[in-house]
DNA sequence: GGTAGCAAGATTGCATACAAAGCGCGCCGC
DNA sequence: GCGGCGCGCTTTGTATGCAATCTTGCTACC
């Protein structure tokens, strides 16, 4: 399976172009239409994008930080393929950081807010009541927005930007070892999470998003895996 | 503590030039030798370091990722000039974080480990008994190297990610804002840490690792500042 | 038959060239 | 004298070319 095999859309007035092919290639990252190991060739990618090989670097570059990709000199860049290790750390992460996120964004929840999350949940039931495999990849893009809202409505950008990090990293981890329905019942949870908020139950909220998070990572398949190498050959063909 | 012990973006793979460039950037940004403000030109750089603009605007790619350089489209990149509120927010961040590796460390120090810490604290010792400038800059820099031994031991590579940028930004706001010999009072509280750390004393090691960044920001000169636009005017000068 | 060496192809790293967008300065009109 | 406007100079954004390095398949030798 070849990057080549997902024709993306060459948008044509971006302003930032090497930004627009970042959101892309970090979409399709997260959707998992790539998988990880994948090689992301430069003049591949700006063939696809119609970009000269410099915008792409700068894209590659910005996914490297990011965590998606791995890039190794000389060698090339390749969808980010995190181990069970990386995966607990991802997730021990984000218990330390979402129940303090909870607890500064419940000082500052307005009607505004409450109606942007309310349409976030709405969405994922929307999803949820769909079929289909892309429907599943929309649905983990979604349960990921109820977490990136609620990074925003913190109000400390330096935890929202690694809230970025984080959620982005998770989808990419739960695509690659979630098991099958599991991220669809993690639905339920925001909206009773949301509820703790909007009553300004900030105990109640926080040990919901822990349960949330939890689940989550229970519902992966970590680490029955073989040795490192035999596996990474298998996940890269 | 060397380059290669940077955990810092992608590990093995990064182009070298690139990667140096930016290191010398970021310490001369972190000790103030570049001025919030002060415009990083891709060709004035270049010359200096004697590479293409392509290497240079690779480094500053990175560096605008960490918070240290402020980019901006068709105009240039200028050393970063973090607002008060961007400040509380980084030790907002700290506060939230380090006492989480406390706790992550406190399981995993090892006789070497504590070799090094006490290794890092003659280090400041030393830099303390004397004079100058320079040696104050040195000394935010060893001080932001106890918690980045901190977070190292903790051995969550994303949390440690995150508090390179956080002590990165840390002693930039510091250099801006801080007052005297604010910075220096911080050195005891190291040493009380690790005693803490050491006897196994994980309440004590994050209550004092919380009044110690408490101090720190406390000593800085938050926010008696004026309008935005005259400030960043006489700041840029 | 297997392995080491080698050469050709491909891909990245870096430098340079060209195009476009700001910015400043001087000119002109009011 | 003052304000608006246009031109050119500087700086960034992008594309392309060349050299270095890695990969890979072949060949020759053990």
């Amino acid at each position: 399976m070849s990057i080549a095999d997902y024709p993306f859309a060459p948008l044509g007035g971006t302003e930032d172009r090497a930004m627009a092919i970042r959101e892309q290639l970090r979409d399709a990252i997260i959707d998992r239409r790539l998988a990880p190991g994948t090689k992301l060739g430069e003049a591949e990618v700006g063939a696809l994008f119609e970009v000269s090989r410099t915008v792409v670097r700068s894209a590659l570059q910005m996914l490297s930080f990011e965590g998606l990709v791995r890039s190794e000199r000389n060698r090339g860049s390749f969808v980010a393929n995190p181990s069970p290790e990386e995966a607990r750390q991802v997730f021990d992460s984000r218990r330390l950081i979402e129940p303090a996120l909870a607890a500064a964004a419940i000082e500052r929840l307005r009607p505004a807010d409450r109606a942007r999350f309310r349409a976030l949940l709405e969405q994922e039931e929307r999803l949820m009541a769909e079929r289909g495999a892309s429907v599943r990849r929309a649905e983990i893009r979604a349960s990921g927005d109820f977490h990136l809202e609620l990074a925003r409505l913190a109000g400390n950008t330096v935890l929202e930007r690694f809230m970025h990090e984080l959620v982005a990293r998770s989808s990419l981890v739960i695509a690659l070892y979630g098991r099958t329905g599991a991220s669809s019942c993690g639905h339920a949870d925001h909206g009773s999470i949301l509820g703790a908020l909007e009553r300004r139950d900030l105990g109640l909220a926080q040990t919901l998003l822990i349960h949330h998070i939890n689940h989550i990572e229970a519902d992966l398949d970590l680490r029955p895996a073989t040795g490192l190498g035999l596996r990474e050959a298998l996940s890269s063909g």
